[in-house]
RNA sequence: GUCCCCAUCGUCUAGUGGCCUAGGACGCCGGCCUCUCACGCCGGCAACACGGGUUCGACUCCCGUUGGGGACGCCA
């Protein structure tokens, strides 16, 4: 896009002749600069191309292109429908697609196949970039939109219907519905069976769709980078729909048309999508274009065994965020689901960009494990920097009524919690007691049993020496606390735990001493205070 | 039903004919460390779906069976 971008000057001359452009010609010659208004710019293989959307498509389709001169090696797509959020199957395809980008140099591109007009939503495109951006998946180039393209795909279809390669067919929905009815009870593979494939008229009064007329003999093969050979025999493929009847683009010829102006080098996606390669590979052949190489990778399923999907609970990944993940370390989860290299589970980033390879991809789909994510996610909030989590842990106290908590003394706090919580969810919680006015009443169970036993002797000590600390340092509490621990024979545990009662309301904290530091002298005195009041005056 | 794909511990995986009495990781269990909780460390349980071939030799190659998944739309 950059290079191509840079190409473009005001005054370079449209070049009509880039043969790479399956494009209908060019009716009207028009040079860039006669344009003062907006045009739709969209870079397709290297290419700007300067399109006026509002234009009717048969008058000119294409304004002007200009030959980049800079044709990237490696080009992948990641290319979903706007029909809901980003999940964690649609990121691990996004994550791949940019990986094998990244070791070779490529480009990543987002396209949103929206040909679905009813079922698309801008909702959704926000929320499917929401979900990329989070998780570092930002495309190279795009978002592009299929519904911007439509006068190409159209112009295919009728190149195709001009070369007898597509047919008009005027089956009615419900009689083409009633077929495949009855090819079910049969159980046979139901499919159109061709009636209007070779009738010599093309009527054009009545509602059509247009088809592509299939080969019907041999078979078409590729050669996966992920499954290996794939062979289906063309006649278990019937003749797909290209164009609706209301004129508007199907699918297969919006991705194959996309691909092929995009610079799709490979083309990798679900396994789901196995079915549509041989038409997919068809149409390129009809029309003329080389085919991309494909990669399929196995699907991710659900604890049942079956396709991931909301019942799973499959939902957004921005859920995860919520939750307390760190995006690189789904990342790390999602690329080590099919793929691996040696016996390394942890991997950064910049490790996932040099070593991954899509041909090392496995062939087998795997199942969602959370457990295996909650500790990569542990390892990454450990070697992550304080820094790096700070803005996290920011949003998680948010979200409890903390405000504006102070970021300096956020980092002294953060350390101490690393190697403690597997979520900044479980890290805000854990280091929620620093920040709350009293921590009463104190949780049972702990009470119960480091409490209620204390000596209350040992907690005025304790209290007193800190009081007279002269600075509120982490070394001095330690001395302090081992010396009172010295002086009335104590182990450390006897005073430790229920000072930390006193201190968080539970039997859990970090050390003792970082506890105290932390909390600061002021509520740390009046919580060992509140403490000694509530203990049985003996001893 | 038809076509396509898949098949190693519960889960993610290593393994490309002898290095495998199958390695690692998560989880689980036991222990160590220890002021608690974690982290870390040590140990344990646990798998080649089944049946035929090919071969001196199969987890590895071939065929079949079974099981699982996907696709069969004027959805993508």
């Amino acid at each position: 896009m950059k290079c191509a971008e840079k190409e473009f000057k005001k005054n370079d001359k449209a070049d009509y002749s880039n043969p790479t452009l399956g494009l209908t010609p060019v009716r009207k010659r028009i040079r860039a600069e006669n344009y003062s208004r907006p045009t739709h710019r969209t870079v397709y293989n290297g290419v700007l191309l300067l399109t006026l959307p509002d234009q009717v498509p048969e008058e000119n389709l294409l304004i002007a292109c200009f030959s980049g001169g800079c044709r990237m090696s490696v080009r992948t797509r990641f290319a979903p429908s706007p029909t809901g959020f980003l999940h964690i199957g649609g990121a691990r395809t996004a994550l791949f697609c940019q990986l094998h980008t990244r070791r070779l140099g490529g480009t990543f591109i987002l396209r949103i196949e929206d040909t679905d007009r009813e079922r698309s939503t801008q909702q959704a495109v926000d929320a499917i970039l929401d979900g990329l951006h989070w998780l570092g998946l930002d495309p190279d180039e795009g978002p592009f939109f299929q519904s911007d393209n439509t006068p190409l795909y159209l112009a295919a279809a009728q190149r195709l219907l001009e070369e007898g390669k597509a047919y008009r067919c005027t089956c009615s929905k419900e009689s083409i519905d009633a077929l495949r009815e009855s090819q079910r009870e049969q159980q046979i593979k139901p499919r159109y069976d061709g009636r209007c494939r070779d009738r010599h008229d093309q009527p054009t009064d009545q509602p059509y769709v247009i088809r592509f007329r299939t080969p019907s003999e041999g078979s078409t093969a590729w050669e996966d980078q992920i499954q290996g050979t794939i062979r289906f025999p063309n006649d278990e493929l019937d003749d797909l729909v290209l164009v609706r009847s209301d004129g508007s683009p199907t699918y297969n010829l919006a991705v194959v048309v996309d691909d092929h102006n995009m610079g799709i080098t490979l083309v990798l996606r679900g396994e789901d999508h196995i079915s549509n390669t041989p038409r997919q590979i068809h149409l390129f052949q009809a029309l003329g274009w080389p085919v991309p190489e494909y990669a399929h990778m196995p699907l991710l399923h659900g604890s049942d065994g079956s396709k991931l999907s909301k019942r799973h609970g499959a939902v957004s990944v921005l859920q995860y965020r919520e939750d307390g993940f760190l995006p690189d370390a789904l990342n790390n989860y999602l690329v080590r689901l099919g793929w691996s290299h040696g016996e390394q589970e942890l991997f950064t980033r910049q490790e996932m960009q040099t070593l991954f390879d899509v041909r090392q991809v496995g062939r087998s789909a795997a199942i969602f494990n959370l457990s295996k994510l909650l500790w990569i996610n542990g390892n990454h909030i450990r070697t992550a920097t304080p820094q790096q989590l700070l803005p996290e842990l920011i949003y998680q106290l948010a979200k409890r009524g903390i405000q504006q908590p102070d970021p300096q003394w956020l980092l002294q706090v953060i350390p101490e919690f690393q190697t403690r919580a597997k979520t900044l969810v479980e890290m805000a919680d854990k280091c929620l007691f620093l920040f709350a006015e009293s921590v009463l009443p104190y949780e049972e169970k702990a009470a119960q049993k480091h409490f209620y036993t204390a000596n209350v002797q040992s907690i005025i000590a304790l209290h007193d020496g800190l009081q007279q600390l002269p600075e509120w340092q982490a070394a001095a509490i330690e001395a302090c606390f081992r010396q009172v621990v010295a002086d009335l024979q104590l182990e450390m545990g006897q005073l430790a735990q229920p000072v930390r009662v006193a201190l968080t309301g539970t039997a859990s904290s970090p050390g003792i001493h970082e506890t105290l530091f932390l909390l600061g002298r002021e509520r740390a005195l009046r919580r060992l205070q509140e403490a000694v009041s509530l203990l049985p005056n003996n001893k």
